[in-house]
DNA sequence: TACTACTTTAGAATCATTCTAATTTTCTTG
DNA sequence: CAAGAAAATTAGAATGATTCTAAAGTAGTA
């Protein structure tokens, strides 16, 4: 059976969130604190998008699994919304979007330094713990430019 | 006035053209061969996108922009084919593509290894000589996994 | 030359994302 | 608490890159 790299990696991501740093989902209260800190008003919408993606856990998550997960939940809104949401959360820096994996953006909870495993054949993306990379020397950068992000992507496939 | 990173980086570019590496612009004989050895038919459209990807200049092309060129070139052909043609140079490892930029794909005629600095505004895309840079340490790959490229991104915004 | 498999192609279809214009909600102020 | 202005949400249309389809053309081969 195929075990792709979300299962390859499930113990170690157990693991990881044994050890500590992952608080337990916000409640809506929290939520709205969150949004006003971000000078975003605590909409409904954005209250329960909040309450899904700044709770402290790592995650990858585009625009339509985002909508599926709303529709579990009993918080179902249009897909324009929720765009607009993961917009306004990048600008205000809650998230960030990864470019790397099929076509969908993914956006990633996980706002410190690190990088990324993608599975070329399911676009499954897993973080690469930054403790575990030796972060490169940089070449020079153009004038008048500033590096916004740096990221390293090792792109995998399965062993034929 | 805006000088986006292709300006700021053409002189180092013209630098690096005269150092050698710059094989000249092949003809449609040669073009052939090389799909040939790639085991892919030289059609008349295979061989002219060949003459412009496969002369050994560095660059990142969209199959837009691709077309374009053909067509200034004097050879037009169906976008469906460029697409075509495209996937097949890079399953055959003329080409490979980058997924870092704006909506479209572009494909990179440099197979050595290096990196890429990305204009977020523009989507312009720049090489960073491997030289330049250390590469890192990999961390330890999942069981059953090859990684098939490394590629490290940054995103670059003009200092405001 | 004739055949068979591979290619090209125009246009339709798809998919993620963005836009539009109208409706609803929030926040403030009276 | 009522009322209005500004901001958000929404359904659905629009866009743009890419892929698909099925029909017509071309290349290598016997």
């Amino acid at each position: 059976e195929y075990r792709g790299l979300l299962d390859i990696f499930a113990e170690q991501r157990q693991h990881l969130a044994m050890t500590g740093n992952h608080p337990k989902p916000i409640s809506p209260e929290k939520a709205a604190e969150k949004l006003r800190a971000a000078s975003l008003r605590p909409t409904r919408q954005r209250i329960a998008i909040a309450e899904r993606l700044l709770d402290g856990r790592a995650r990858h998550v585009s625009a339509e699994q985002l909508r599926d997960e709303l529709v579990d939940y009993g918080q179902p809104m249009a897909l324009a919304t929720i765009y607009n949401c993961l917009h306004q959360f990048e600008e205000a820096g809650l998230v960030r979007p990864v470019h790397h994996a099929g076509d969908a953006v993914l956006y990633d909870t996980n706002l410190g330094d690190h990088h990324h495993f993608v599975d070329v054949e399911t676009g499954e993306l897993i973080d690469i713990d930054p403790g575990e990379i030796t972060l490169p020397v940089l070449p020079d950068l153009p004038d008048g430019f500033e590096a916004e992000t740096i990221e390293l992507t090792v792109r995998l496939r399965r062993k034929s």
